[in-house]
DNA sequence: GTTAGCACTCTCCCTATGAGAGTGCTAATC
DNA sequence: GATTAGCACTCTCATAGGGAGAGTGCTAAC
């Protein structure tokens, strides 16, 4: 265990590097605190904290740098958690009521408004349940024999699909074609209206029911994710040379980050913090991940992920992704009534 | 007008440059083409195209470049295309056949196939009617006094929003109420939707047909983008410094390149080329741009466009981009019927 | 018109050099 | 025993210098 004063010590190494991105020197500390001891003493306890696996430096007469260790004291025991003023809260939220209300609109203005908030990269996941059930289906004709099958799910996503119809149907047969499936196929999962087809006796309407279970099954694949905020977070200096940046791109894609976020299946009332090696993907070693799940228990669950490198102003950034969160959840209460 | 022999060596000198990135110098056109001049002679050509404009080089004394000029000129007058193989053909259409038939699986896959294919950024813009028309509404009942009011448009593309419906209506109600609204609103623009709305009778059929009508002229406005090959564009030596990629990081996003693709609103046959200043936006002046437009003359009209730095695989680029709106335009047409 | 030859220019890479920042250690002090 | 002053030592970083190399432009000869 730490003693106190260690623990302070720790604590303004930390925010120091995370304010400036430079090595933290014991004369700075003394200085811009103005501490009751000398640098001497400083680097003395620097030197103990450097031992216990705390910082360390690049060099050997650099300033120190928090290590992953230290970093992950720093977020259980030692930082201030910046609070979300009345006035920041209400900005926020007044954004959300003036776009069309509507899920996919409040998700985009999610991931663009966190990741203004916190200087990085925001990524909110939509919501999916793990057994998405169809709400309804549409049939749309396209021309004859072919339609556009559309099927509204249950966690409020849409998906579509082209299908053959019977040549000689037009919009008012498959209205009635879609209306007879709707009653045998509303809130059914995937593999319940695999079940039932066989019950219909028309060939068509069999098959027709077997593409929407497809439809149904692909809502629970891969999550439709919004990523904001790259350029904020490229422009530090964790990212100040080509290859670096250049490595960050090629992961900062939907197809990369869907695997990093792993669905939780749950939501949980606080915010996960993955620090460096933490995180299971190796090209995320140099960043940390605030990750916070939304949405019912048992229902669709989404969420509010914040990226960037281990430097990063965790104090401001945990509240703010717990909050949208919260935020998220609320927002589709406000959808399912 | 040029002689042959300067034509000839501004040709070796593009090709070369846009081969190697690096300023080509005399002594490389003779070598690597074995030309039977001297690279003294080479030298004098190369000063008389510098002077007409169509080369520069960045020092006194090292290698040229090919100015705007020089580029225009080698895509107008020499460059040879590279065509398409039937091998490499039949790969990329093998791809569209592979994947579920849909509009927005077509395009999302063309952006990827063809970034892949030429190396740099490759947008895809979903067709789109100068004034769209509504297929098909749907009501889906969300929660006691709201739905999900869904469009499908004849440009294939579904809008949707929440809407609020008489507390007591479920799903039988609002089915009833779509079809009623169908009938008449079906194939209709919004502006024909909005003058039809007082001919209804009941408060709530009235209010929804407006609703209708908004959600069909959103329909009307910003294109959906497919952008891919980011990474690839910014490997290239062009943007080998942090600040010149994370300037293009910043412009490479869905919201500047829908301004920078500007819709044709009718397909032509070829491929515009934008060379540097060419293009409007000032970000672009590093950049060339080749766009093409698909679709039907009169329907729904899209674009294929690649954006590379202005030392761009012409010859190679611009037939490739020519090929996916054709490809594009094909498809579309097997949507369509 | 073409070419050989050569001076000249500019970049690029390497080295070195000095200033500056910061530490670690030792010995003195509280 | 903890703290501190003092100082040698280390490492970076920015700057300057100095070839080597690549390439041109020009001149004079072919």
């Amino acid at each position: 265990m730490l003693t106190q004063r260690r623990a302070d010590i720790l604590n303004l190494v930390v925010d120091e590097y995370i304010g400036t991105a430079a090595p933290v020197s014991s004369r700075a500390l003394v200085d811009r605190h103005n501490l009751d001891v000398s640098t001497a003493t400083v680097r003395n306890e620097l030197a103990a904290l450097e031992q216990e696996g705390y910082i360390t430096h690049p060099y050997t007469s650099a300033g120190r740098i928090p290590s992953n260790t230290g970093y992950r004291f720093y977020v259980e025991e030692l930082m201030a958690e910046e609070p979300i003023g009345a006035d920041e809260r209400r900005t926020i939220e007044h954004q959300f009521y003036q776009v069309a209300p509507g899920l996919d609109e409040w998700l985009q203005l999610a991931a663009s408004v966190l990741a203004a908030a916190v200087g990085n990269v925001a990524v909110v996941a939509r919501p999916q349940r793990p057994v998405p059930h169809l709400r309804q289906a549409q049939l749309v004709h396209l021309r004859p024999g072919a339609a556009l099958l559309v099927g509204v799910l249950d966690d409020g996503s849409i998906q579509e699909r082209i299908v053959s119809v019977p040549e000689d149907e037009g919009q008012p047969e498959l209205l009635a074609r879609a209306s007879r499936l709707n009653d045998r196929l509303s809130l059914s999962d995937s593999d319940r209206i695999r079940t039932i087809a066989p019950q219909f006796e028309d060939d068509d309407d069999r098959r027709l029911t077997l593409e929407i279970a497809d439809l149904v099954a692909e809502g629970a694949s891969a999550a439709q994710l919004f990523i904001e905020g790259i350029r904020a977070a490229l422009a530090q200096p964790e990212f100040s040379t080509a290859d670096r940046m250049l490595d960050a791109v090629e992961h900062l894609e939907a197809y990369e980050l869907r695997g990093a976020l792993r669905p939780p299946h749950s939501p949980d009332p606080g915010a996960r913090v993955l620090i460096g090696d933490e995180n299971e993907r190796s090209w995320l070693h140099d960043w940390t991940m605030v990750i916070s799940a939304f949405g019912e228990p048992g229902g669709a669950v989404g969420s509010v992920a914040v990226l960037g490198p281990t430097r990063m102003h965790y104090g401001h950034t945990i509240p703010r992704v717990r909050y949208f969160a919260r935020l998220m959840t609320d927002l589709l209460h406000e959808l399912d009534g």
